[in-house]
DNA sequence: CTCATATTCGACACAGTGTTGATAAATTAC
DNA sequence: GTAATTTATCAACACTGTGTCGAATATGAG
């Protein structure tokens, strides 16, 4: 009664992938993830809506899924420009700014989604959580890194906590300049103003106390 | 046939108040403004579903008028701390954190709500715009005024900006805090990191250069 | 070809929204 | 005070979207 293996790739794989594409589709056109129903989502994938059921629990799950699949891409175009050797800390902080803010420019549609979706769905909610805290381990060490070659000494759980909330803020300018539709001045701008607020944190700050 | 002028106090204006409570009071009880529905809502205040639609359009716009209500003693908290002579601008910018993240803690339920909200319901985000926006001119001016003691000069637009992109940062950590349910010493841990933030973005600045 | 498993979808039950229209309660005019 | 008028209430309805069930169909291994 064991299930007899399988050799081939089931047909419900490309299924699958049809159907996130379709949402990737329907997010980079602009539309609204809260206002995108599953029977809509069904039909841009050419299934009726009971079938989306068998591939997903939700549209948050699906869009969890799509999340997962660019996370990989969007994580090294930041952070490998943070693995320097900080020669100069304020360029490498610049173009690791606007690594992250080139990713959300791209993919406005996308991030503005899940952005949003996150705080409807508690699933998404963690996912996110946990795509900010990849950015947190390496950013830290370079803070602490950075800090070293000025001749400072700070310890790794400050830097990571600086990290963390300046990673929130980031997420959140971002956000808004997607869901805002900036123009790309607009968003040099952003990136501009990201960057001072970065420098001033990392670069900037006098001697520690307490 | 014109409308003979009313002059009592209207029985509405009661009612209307009893639905306000008690969604405040739902909010503080830490109930989630996703999963309140109309029908809860209105049971809360002893009345039918029918009957709160005769007072709002949705949840939504109740809870903007919550917003609206304690929103003057919100912006309070924080304006009076940020107009001082600035003789020790370090100190002035602590306190003015510590009053939106005092408010932030008292007031974690509706300001979850909100910022939860907001994503969702277009009006509401646009009431977030301008709540924000109510703190970015006195804190641009603030910011100019520091630097003028600072010997520096800064144009009032990009200290604007500077206020406004501090101040979503702001928001975004305060929310995932409330959301997390943050013990005292994390809010005073978040607290101090911001600070930071703010003190390096607008103290700690070399001249500028572009 | 046969059969177990994978896939599809019509039809259903359910939850929540927003409106309508008939009724009751409060307020005002005289 | 009471008739006229406006304000407030809610049962009942129509509608949109979710998630499930089960019967029918497709697929691939042997």
């Amino acid at each position: 009664m064991r299930p007899r293996g399988r050799k081939k790739e089931l047909k419900g794989d490309a299924r699958r992938r049809e159907l996130l594409n379709a949402l990737r589709r329907l997010l980079a056109d602009g539309q609204d993830f809260g206002e995108l129903n599953v029977a809509a989502l069904a039909k841009a994938a050419d299934m009726s809506r009971p079938t989306f059921y068998f591939y997903f629990e939700s549209k948050y799950e699906a869009l969890g899924a799509v999340v997962a699949e660019v996370r990989s891409e969007l994580i090294e175009g930041a952070e490998i420009l943070f693995s320097g050797r900080h020669e100069d800390p304020f360029a490498e902080l610049q173009q690791a700014l606007q690594g992250v803010v080139e990713t959300w420019q791209k993919e406005a549609g996308l991030m503005q989604a899940f952005a949003q979706a996150a705080s409807n769905d508690p699933g998404l909610w963690q996912q996110m959580e946990s795509f900010v805290e990849d950015f947190v381990e390496p950013t830290g060490r370079s803070i602490v890194a950075i800090h070293e070659q000025q001749g400072r000494t700070t310890d790794l759980e400050t830097a990571r906590q600086l990290a963390r909330t300046l990673l929130w803020g980031n997420e959140r300018n971002l956000y808004r300049a997607a869901v805002g539709h900036y123009s790309p001045e607009q968003w040099a701008e952003l990136l501009q103003t990201l960057t001072a607020i970065w420098a001033g944190a990392v670069l900037y700050q006098p001697e520690a106390s307490s």
